[in-house]
DNA sequence: GCAGATTTGGCATCAAGTGCCGTTAGCCAG
DNA sequence: CTGGCTAACGGCACTTGATGCCAAATCTGC
């Protein structure tokens, strides 16, 4: 990380933003907050804001790319044995593992996002970076390119598990956010062999 | 269909306006056409182009709605002693079998729909309706709601595997379409309870 | 030709983005 | 202390998608 030594030091900060940003979200609605809203709440010109998120659906997103970092490291400390499947299922549920303290946090943040068409629509071009870590994995495994069928599906099957699991989530308050995923995980390696049971 | 019988009658149409929309898409790119390049080219207001599609997105959408009604026929068709899974992968095929005159205008359009970031968001929307009629038909036959787990999953998976196959099928030319599509649903129930041979 | 119904499209307006460019504010020599 | 380098700030203008409002246009039936 290049650490600032020259030039106007920030005048805020994404944190900043984000946490200013998502209360006015939750409190107005996603739509109804408008960028000059927010700019202005923040303290800060509307063309800072723009330097800060390329564009408002952003905001919501803070750290995902970083953390795909993570996700991308947790595939490779599976031990070469596991079967793939069940290494994309440990790293699902790995990457979802949240302290007890941050989760209230994170369930509002998913609502917003997963409730707010708009997000559910620009999370589509989130995803794809997601499922390109999986299928770099499985095509690593199985020998093949990524582009090929098995990653690619596999990918996709993966974030269909995740978000199934997080709809179930936000919907049931009672059972945790890693019960979902390793339900919903389950679903696929069993239920549609045979039946849906 | 409520036959016009009085009022000003429309002056253009919707097949009209894709296929001269679609050239222009084709040959400029999605973003660089702009509403009022198309709306100049069919000979149209503005305006009126906003009535007759909600938003840019939708035109290359044109009769998909229609089409979801096809597809939930296609459903009740199917014997109830077929297994769920079957049943949908049935019906997946059913819903993309094309006439061979028609399959290279629709690669066109999916290679668009495919290639396009703010189209490939824009289809999340869209897809969700996809993905309510098969976790509708699941819902039923396994007596559970349409938001439970498994017929959510369902969605998500057929989903899975058709977007996988079709960006099988326009990387490569040479396998046909349903080919494809049988090749991913095979993958779903094969290849992920074991290994991905 | 008139009344009713419906489409059209111009106009104004809002909000997201983006390029341009002068301004601001730290840091670091000299 | 001062001037220069550097990078962030933010105003301004502009493009484009999208929406409300409303008068004009046009066909049908009487």
């Amino acid at each position: 990380m290049t650490s600032q030594t020259q030039g106007r030091p920030p005048i805020t900060s994404h944190a900043a933003i984000e946490a200013i940003a998502f209360a006015m979200f939750e409190e107005h609605g996603f739509e109804m907050t408008t960028m000059d809203d927010i700019a202005a709440a923040v303290g800060v010109g509307r063309r800072t804001l723009f330097r800060y998120y390329p564009s408002k659906n952003d905001i919501l997103w803070g750290q995902f790319d970083d953390s795909l970092v993570e996700f991308r490291n947790s595939f490779r400390e599976v031990s070469p044995d596991t079967p793939p499947w069940d290494a994309v299922r440990s790293a699902i549920l790995a990457y979802n593992s949240y302290d007890e303290a941050a989760l209230p946090q994170h369930r509002r943040r998913m609502r917003l996002l997963l409730g707010t068409p708009a997000l559910l629509a620009h999370s589509e071009l989130r995803y794809a970076a997601w499922r390109a870590v999986v299928a770099d994995f499985v095509a690593e495994r199985t020998h093949q390119r990524a582009e090929d069928l098995v990653p690619v599906l596999a990918g996709r099957l993966a974030l269909a598990v995740a978000i199934s699991a997080y709809e179930q989530w936000l919907a049931d308050g009672a059972t945790s956010l890693l019960d979902h995923i390793a339900r919903a995980a389950d679903g696929v390696s069993l239920h549609f062999t045979e039946d849906f049971g």
